[in-house]
DNA sequence: TTGTACGCGTTATCAA
DNA sequence: TTGATAACGCGTACAA
């Protein structure tokens, strides 16, 4: 029996499988039964495979392996941010779930553009990923892509930012809900006039957070009253220009309290209270949303709340991983609860 | 001519290179050809292959690709922590680089834990990927391990923390010149007695910043007092009790300025000067290092250095991709300028 | 318990 | 300009 020709060298020398069989005389099969931990194989055998192996520093290609099974072990990750603690805390969360399991993490990041996710999502479909985790990119409107991702046996969980009405599972926090708690507790301090600085009504986040604000009020009988609502957007200028109409346009009543859309927001708005020679809270009480890192130092520690970021990976990994292991696992919409964070800037002592 | 039979029944029904080549009659081998642009293939059956590719939503497998290329072009990045804001800042540096390439990312946590990053390390080497970024766990000793997988061939690139004399590339700043800086600094606002707060002395950032201090002082003629060095580590309990004992042992003399290894190492150390009675920067001036977000929002701002951490993500991947495509690109050191944030805790107004 | 043949989806090589 | 064939390294199915 002529023994394989090498002729064609390659490029690193690698250790394949075949090697290490010829090594001990035996098949290409039986090492691959050996590493794949398959009971029909002689202890004697198993132990020089293992041995031989081990001497000659044998790593599996999990390529081929992955060609032939049709499985890669890896999940796609897709996060639209990258700057702020609260992504690398949900892959933080991600990755602590993956950890242990077999399964490896192929990240990119869209940066909030929708040409840069979908051609993400073709890449992690031409790498063969068993699965996707996905955090849309805030200018996504058409939704056809992710479907036809899952039309081809891709198993999709959303997380913090939801495709809704899609079938799809997805993992977030109940903005409404939450709003709706937040400013809750701003009414509960004896607050009746009660501003809301939004964010984008494009985006569900802006929406569902004016919603909660407007549920609030509603329950508490409280007049709603549209001058006291104004986009901000979502950062710091937006939030500061916006206060400024506030306390500019109402002259007659500036509002007791604000609820703003996030941190950043609620840092500008400060800002410009304090330019204006308000006192925060005593004049005016304001809260935000999302736990910024800066929230607790602020000159005025800002109350807001905690997304759980860490919660939201683990919870979107747990399902993703779940929805690969089994077919009828049903789709989901998971909440993850958050944590109110009470500091002085909303009148509590 | 008998149509290919499809008897086994296939997980999804992925379209290949051969349902597009049978749909227009025609080899795998054109498809293949127009798909990677080669020159020789008539202008008309390009049209045709890509037209019905994209018609029948054809997807090309990478994992097939690799296996024959041998090449994954896929880069693996091992992390060692997450939670701050550094390594998201590093990864965003290494994202930008690789977006504009073939590369994907497979991202790899280690939780600065030595035996996970050689299991991270092995998990790169069995999916094969074309190269690694890692910075090293902070308990890692030995460093067989990267001889090992630079020795099968594969590129390895350190950034921020370096494994040295290994001859392997790596980016990073330079912290003796860093931190000798940053001593200048004090000296010149007229201080004499600088303490420092130094990191572990095991970790080469604890030692080289040390070396840094000395230098400096070394130059300007100040003579050194073992006194005035004590080590906190790199948290701030650390440096709290660090500075009270040194607060508290040199009744006779406390330091004028401190040098703390980090930030958070000095966020302890002006709680605990605040907590004796001192004020900063009056009595006691501090200066930090690695730019935490907190520390321009401390009760007095903190100086401290920005590590660029996003250039180094950035020039890191940059100088691994070089080394991937040109075998004789050269191993290197590559140096990162670091920032002076100057803020009041250093007495600058 | 072990081995043989074959295929996973693609590219390299050589022939047509 | 195109196609047939043989890999790439491994697992599945079946035979020994």
């Amino acid at each position: 029996m002529k023994k394989h020709n090498r002729s064609r060298p390659r490029k690193p020398n690698r250790i394949t499988a075949e090697d290490v069989a010829r090594e001990i005389g035996v098949s290409v099969m039986t090492v691959s039964r050996v590493l794949n931990k398959k009971a029909n194989v002689a202890e004697g055998t198993r132990e020089k495979v293992l041995h031989t192996a081990m001497r000659l520093g044998y790593v599996p290609n999990r390529i081929a392996q992955s060609l032939v099974t049709r499985k890669s072990f890896t999940i796609g990750v897709i996060v639209p941010e990258i700057s702020h603690s609260f992504f690398p805390d949900v892959i933080r969360g991600i990755e602590e779930v993956v950890y242990t399991t077999r399964y490896n993490l192929l990240f990119i990041h869209s940066a909030e553009d929708q040409k840069r996710e979908e051609a993400a999502i073709q890449t992690l479909e031409e790498n063969q990923v068993d699965g996707i985790l996905i955090s849309m990119a805030q200018t996504v409107k058409k939704y056809t892509i992710y479907r036809r991702v899952v039309e081809s046996g891709k198993h999709i969980v959303f997380y913090d930012r939801c495709a809704r009405r899609l079938g799809m599972s997805c993992v977030s926090i109940d903005d409404i809900e939450t709003a709706r708690q937040l400013t809750g507790h701003l009414i509960q301090h004896g607050y009746k006039e009660i501003a809301h600085l939004s964010g984008s009504l494009k985006v569900s986040i802006g929406r569902d957070r004016l919603k909660g604000y407007q549920k609030a009020l509603i329950e508490h009988n409280i007049a709603m009253n549209d001058e006291l609502i104004v986009e901000s957007g979502f950062h710091e200028m937006g939030g500061y220009n916006a206060m400024k109409v506030l306390l500019e346009s109402s002259k007659k009543k500036i509002p007791r309290a604000v609820l703003a859309v996030n941190d950043p927001a609620a840092f500008g708005a400060m800002q410009a209270i304090l330019d204006m020679g308000y006192r925060i809270p005593e004049d005016i009480a304001i809260v935000g949303f999302s736990n910024d890192v800066r929230s607790a130092f602020a000159p005025t520690p800002l109350t807001t709340v905690n997304q759980q970021p860490y919660d939201i990976g683990r919870k979107a990994a747990q399902k993703l991983l779940r929805h690969i292991d089994n077919p009828d696992e049903p789709v989901e919409h998971i909440i993850v609860n958050t944590e109110h964070i009470i500091r002085r800037s909303c009148g509590c002592p």
